[in-house]
DNA sequence: GCGTGATTACTCGGATACAAGATGTCCGAGTTTGAGCGG
DNA sequence: CCGCTCAAACTCGGACATCTTGTATCCGAGTAATCACGC
């Protein structure tokens, strides 16, 4: 079990759009070359995070991405979920009797660190 | 990001033992039948348990599993790092100076899930 | 100058290729139990 | 009744086969800005 790469891609992405934060937007290809990743994967994962509401594309030349209005808000499970997806890490699957002990605790710890995820978000991150 | 199949196999395996509690060997033919996986998978996963010194096996007839002596201690956290490998979850694996940001978040986020994982022990569980 | 068209610089989406890891199977080898059998 | 042998019931480990998912590439299409050119 892992965070895969594209999260960690947006993730970096979003800290990059925070901190450069004037409302002109970046095109894929300097967001690519910063975090070495081929610009066509990377415009995929960004698409996603558009469609999430947290950013915005604007298309033809001098295009490319820029924040929401709503950034500040934006907290880290928001950008984990928009490329991972929203299903729990564990679903025990298996009916042995109805709740599954082992279930409850699994996703009791998986709320303690979705909890710490949600309350970081971009506003507290620019300041580092 | 998910848990494995194979954390789930072992969690309820583990379940299972502490709560037939005799000190006689289960066959994984049985414990499989329970989880409608094929044994010899099962198996595998079991062996791995075995060396993390979780569970003891006996070989030859009337063999099977068994529980370790000190298997009140063993927590929910100590079963999926055997199953999973100890990695953490994120590694950012880029070099933006020192101390990404990023990673020391969502770091500290997962410590909160293992810290509950952690502290829930089968000792806890067998009373369920 | 001033519209108009062509060129350029971008994003978007689908299809596809590739790689790695999880899942599952097969088989041969070792180990213990217990039953059968001969003395 | 004792001891030996042999079969049965197991686990163990390596080598595969298969499936899913993440990662990445390619290409054609759409869109907006800018440049060139003719009037």
């Amino acid at each position: 079990m892992k965070f895969s790469k594209a999260t960690n891609y947006a993730l970096h992405t979003m800290l990059f759009l925070v901190s450069v934060t004037p409302n002109k937007p970046v095109s894929v290809l300097e967001l690519a070359k910063r975090q070495e990743v081929s610009p066509t994967y990377l415009s995929k994962i960004l698409t996603k995070l558009v469609k999430a509401g947290m950013i915005e594309s604007a298309s033809g030349a001098n295009g490319g991405y820029r924040l929401n209005l709503n950034w500040e808000n934006i907290s880290f499970l928001d950008i984990i979920h928009a490329i991972e997806g929203t299903t729990s890490l564990f679903d025990c699957s298996l009916d042995h009797g109805p709740g599954c002990p082992i279930q409850q605790i699994v996703l009791s710890a998986e709320e303690k660190m979705d909890e710490h995820l949600r309350n970081q978000n971009m506003s507290e991150l620019v300041k580092k």
